[in-house]
RNA sequence: CGCGGGGUGGAGCAGUCAGGUAGCUCGUCGGGCUCAUAACCCGGAGGUCGCUGGUUCAAAUCCAGCCCCCGCAA
């Protein structure tokens, strides 16, 4: 069977090992052009590329996909199956109606829960107990196609950002095999995605990123950790950018206003007020720095009982 | 040439603008206080001030080049 692989981070870069591995045929991949990213602004190849290259795959880097020419250089790899895991644009219906056997996507969420470009992030943010992978039938909505097969993965209290990324992207490869696996076998399961539980995920936003110390301590853990390690959550020290990468949250003492340093303690870290329970700062960086412990930086910084944490720049 | 911050005893920082005894908060070692202590008091050890070269009587500090780390942005 002819698969046609479009995708472009790390995350899809397990899928598509994993499709290798299993012997399956992969025909072409496309994936983002390259371009200018990082420090220095250096041209750089997507993950998904890079490893294709190697594996002598052909790669191809289109702009746009609703391009005649490039629909013919799409119908030219005569895949029976697309699969596309975080490609990163959206497919017209010219491409959708290419393979025989349709197309497949393969998500980091419990369709209908958390559409979008984000699932990982969200879903911690948010303070899910467990979410998971689902492989569907890609239509033209975002994320609205028919589901295939799903897998749960739970989201342990030690989990961030990155740690479910992987675990994830490995659930969502294994599932992918599965999920080929019952297509080329004339056996998968179509189900329509239920109309409710539907939540979405949207790109993040810079004012994603900073806490809110009105916001229970709670709430703050999950979105520290929901950021880590990208793109980080923060707040502002003296007019400048304090990255938090990890804290917990205490029970506490009601009367410490939103932000107020209530303690610093040279083992444990700095105890911050929120709007309920008290946070305790851990691991933080300072705009310029390397990552300090949290009482590191009240050392060298500063950080006092009754002074504040926030207020923008 | 995308914008910007930084490299100073083991850690985090000040000192650089106006060159001239290297400081602070900790850690560490020894001693003291204490029923006891991560608390407190006293004392000590520990630094090629990222690297190279230049200017100068004198460079952490001024000049030039290089290496490394990081924030924004992607």
């Amino acid at each position: 069977m002819r698969i046609l692989f479009m995708g472009t981070p790390e995350f899809a870069l397990i899928s598509l090992e994993k499709l290798i591995e299993a012997g399956e045929e992969v025909v072409g991949v496309i994936t983002q052009p390259d371009r200018p990213r990082g420090r220095g602004r250096r041209v750089t190849a997507s993950p998904v590329k890079a490893f294709a290259q190697e594996k002598a795959i052909p790669v191809y880097q289109p702009e746009r996909l609703k391009d005649g020419e490039v629909l013919e250089k799409l119908a030219g790899f005569a895949p029976d199956l697309i699969v596309v895991v975080a490609y990163g644009k959206i497919l017209p219906r010219e491409v959708l109606e290419l393979p025989p056997l349709g197309c497949i996507n393969v998500h980091a969420s419990l369709l209908p829960r958390y559409r979008g470009a984000a699932p990982i992030h969200w879903a911690i943010i948010r303070g899910e107990g467990v979410t998971g992978v689902t492989t569907m039938y890609i239509d033209e909505g975002m994320d609205t196609g028919d589901i295939i097969l799903q897998e749960e993965v739970p989201i342990l209290p030690e989990d961030n950002a990155g740690t479910l990324h992987d675990k994830l992207a490995h659930a969502g490869a294994r599932l992918l095999l599965d999920t080929v696996a019952r297509i080329k076998a004339g056996t998968a399961p179509r189900i329509p995605q239920p109309e409710e539980g539907v939540s979405y995920a949207p790109p993040l936003e810079r004012t994603d990123e900073i806490l809110d110390w009105n916001r229970p301590a709670r709430q703050l853990w999950f979105q520290v950790r929901g950021l880590n390690p990208w793109p980080g959550a923060m707040t502002y020290w003296q007019g400048e950018i304090l990255k938090v990468w990890e804290v917990s949250p205490l029970k506490g003492d009601g009367d410490a206003a939103p932000g107020e340093i209530i303690a610093v303690d040279k083992q444990e870290g700095i105890l911050v007020g929120t709007g309920k329970g008290l946070l305790r700062l851990e691991v933080v960086q300072p705009a310029g720095k390397r990552r300090m412990t949290a009482s590191d930086f009240a050392r060298g910084y500063g950080v006092k009982e009754g002074l504040f944490f926030g207020g923008g720049a």
